[in-house]
DNA sequence: CTTCGTATGTTCAGTGAGCCAACTAATCGA
DNA sequence: TCGATTAGTTGGCTCACTGAACATACGAAG
């Protein structure tokens, strides 16, 4: 029926995008396993609708026609990711093809903050971006908003977010009273979860597409991807690896959560470095090989170490990303969490776990907000642009 | 194009399939968004092939013509669940309404058994059932196996069964050998898995389909069920929750796994009861209220609570169902586990979590193994049977 | 007991998405 | 210059689903 070809053109379109790449039609018809005549016509439609375009033919080195070579139409439609985090607050609006268009970051301390003061801001900084898209002819997608807390479902609300002190927050209500902003209400998520995605999106094309995402800020996130898609869980609150009980053992009532061993506060205790003056001092120590702070580190390590072991018997995923922070320490945070991975983990034996940086880049939530816009888009382009997609 | 065909074919007969109660082809239509014309050429597919059945039609208590209530075909189509267990093995019969056709349960101690031995008194007692099913007509969908430790992916072979004490063994082309299985090669899978999926299973139609799912034999299983799916992971190594490390505090390299504190043994030994024994003295004690196996119990209902905790935090699953033989121990078991969890999961705050004991009946993973082929045969109907199922 | 309203299931012409095969287009190699 | 090869397009064809009318079977009301 009709659903059928919104089914394919979603597939092709994924296939765009999702490439590391360009691909050519015929390509597609490979991989799809659709005929190069119906993946012609589909694409035809994608670029009437200005989301794919294509690119000069550039002979190849083999005999044969030349392929024409589709990419995610640049500058044709943006979304735009926001996020409020304790120590700052951006806007970053992505284009399909996955280019940062423009981004305003403005740092601060955000914590014990006005809700309704910071997002006002923000909007503001919203509008600025918007206006540029504007501007520039690009038809904007929609927003996502990336918060450092429980949220419930992408319409919100924010159910707590500690570090902001920030409770029951209704986000999306506050931001969509603000004009520029009106008609694009955010889609709400956990910053860790946003993170990952951006993570996957850069990962993307290579054999790292399940990973368990580590993002240490002031408290420690995370977030499970599995084929490149955030696992949410029943509210999108999976993956909160800072609240894993580290118990005594026996004595189940007492012991910490992960993040009280190896969140930023207690790497700078145990480092004996005032926490007022944040990490910069603790990885410059470190990396200055001075014992205190590779002790905290180590420490540190372990702690994650074995909470992550506990992930990975629980999910079986092959590979940890350390993202936010922990990607300046994760050279210090390596070897002792391998050594509890390997010790800890049932299935170590017969397939290593790795641990490795992140690679997004800085900011990796903003980028995460903007690709789950565009996801959206990607799964129903005949829904999205009008119907031009679907107009022959 | 045709996997239309046999998409919407799987869909209709898996609404008929997971239904609580009989659907008629109007329930299907109105549920699919698909035409009642086309349930109905798509459902008489089905009954050619024998895949589903249609009762009387009874009439309702309201105005209009009665359905025709569908259901899967009893005693039509039949898939076998096998399993060796550490003190049992055992071959159950299911047919597509989920009925249980024939079944043989032997006991018996089988930790450190030569596994040739062991399945080889397995493929015999199949064959039994087999010829059972064989001599009533019914058509064999397929075989699964059963195994109580780490299996690589369903072709196996079987990397680790610490309470058997196998290692590496090829349990597939060890019943292949045998002529009664030759041709029926089975899928190899934990089982602690296949009985998540027969407890799915039973507890279809209600809100309850994504839960975690503990099984406590000699060891300590587990399963992660969402929406009524088993979540594999990687290797289908997933939900290995008794080795979830409670460390201690600060001291990583010490502690135990959850089976040290919640496994038989562990019961057993704080119990003051002798190992041989069994778990029977121990429920029967504390079923009487005798204060140190009701210690014992408490001690481990804290310990699976902590651990269940971060089960929680990491998935986000909001039900935990007891099973094996937690299942007997489950109302002393379950206060301790939820004053752990209320403490301990992050989101409990907002939606608590559930602990309940199983409903699977016995010998689950019998069950969940049968289903698991079951399920193959309803993901892809044409596929089967001849080509009966496409033909006109 | 007849008639009407309601709900189920079936029939049949019509639409349209994708397939197939043949074609054109563009490049490499001999 | 002429195949060989690969990419993309064209037009006829198939077939799965749709939609509307129809047949069927019941309850309710007069």
């Amino acid at each position: 029926q009709a659903s059928l070809r919104e089914h394919n053109l979603s597939l092709v379109l994924g296939q765009v995008m999702d490439a590391a790449t360009p691909v050519s039609r015929a390509d597609i018809a490979a991989v799809t396993g659709l005929t190069r005549a119906t993946v012609s016509a589909l694409v035809d439609r994608l670029l009437d609708a200005g989301l794919v375009a294509e690119l000069e033919p550039v002979a190849a080195q083999r005999a044969g026609r030349p392929a024409v070579p589709l990419v995610p139409a640049p500058r044709s439609v943006a979304a735009v990711g926001m996020e409020v985090n304790v120590d700052y607050l951006g806007v970053r609006a992505v284009d399909l093809a996955g280019g940062v268009i423009s981004e305003r970051i403005e740092r601060g301390d955000f914590r014990g903050s006005d809700p309704a003061v910071v997002l006002a801001r923000l909007a503001t900084i919203s509008g600025d971006v918007l206006a540029l898209l504007s501007a520039g002819g690009m038809r904007i997608a929609g927003t996502a908003l990336a918060l450092p807390g429980l949220v419930d479902r992408v319409t919100g609300p924010l159910r707590l977010a500690p570090n902001l002190g920030w409770r029951d927050v209704d986000a999306v209500a506050i931001l969509s009273e603000h004009p520029v902003l009106a008609g694009l209400p955010p889609r709400l998520a956990n910053e860790a979860n946003l993170a990952a995605r951006a993570e996957a999106h850069a990962r993307r094309g290579t054999s790292g597409q399940s990973f368990v995402y580590v993002s240490g800020e002031i408290g420690i996130g995370g977030a499970i991807v599995l084929d490149g898609e955030i696992f949410a869980g029943r509210h999108g609150w999976s993956g909160e690896i800072g609240h894993i009980a580290l118990g005594t053992a026996g004595a189940f009532d007492e012991g910490g959560t992960l993040e009280h061993y190896a969140g930023q506060d207690a790497l700078l205790d145990a480092a004996g470095i005032p926490r007022e003056l944040g990490l910069r001092p603790l990885v410059d120590a470190a990396d200055a090989g001075e014992a205190t702070a590779l002790a905290s580190l180590e420490r540190a390590g372990a702690a994650l170490g074995l909470a992550l072991a506990n992930v990975v018997n629980i999910v079986d995923v092959g590979a940890i990303v350390l993202g936010g922070n922990y990607h300046r320490l994760a050279r210090h945070l390596r070897a002792p969490m391998l050594e509890q991975l390997s010790r800890r983990v049932l299935s170590s034996s017969w397939g290593a776990v790795t641990v490795s940086a992140a690679q997004a880049g800085e900011y990796p939530a903003l980028t995460g907000g903007a690709l789950a816009v565009l996801r959206l888009l990607v799964a129903d382009p005949a829904a999205w642009g009008s119907g031009e997609v679907s107009a022959r």
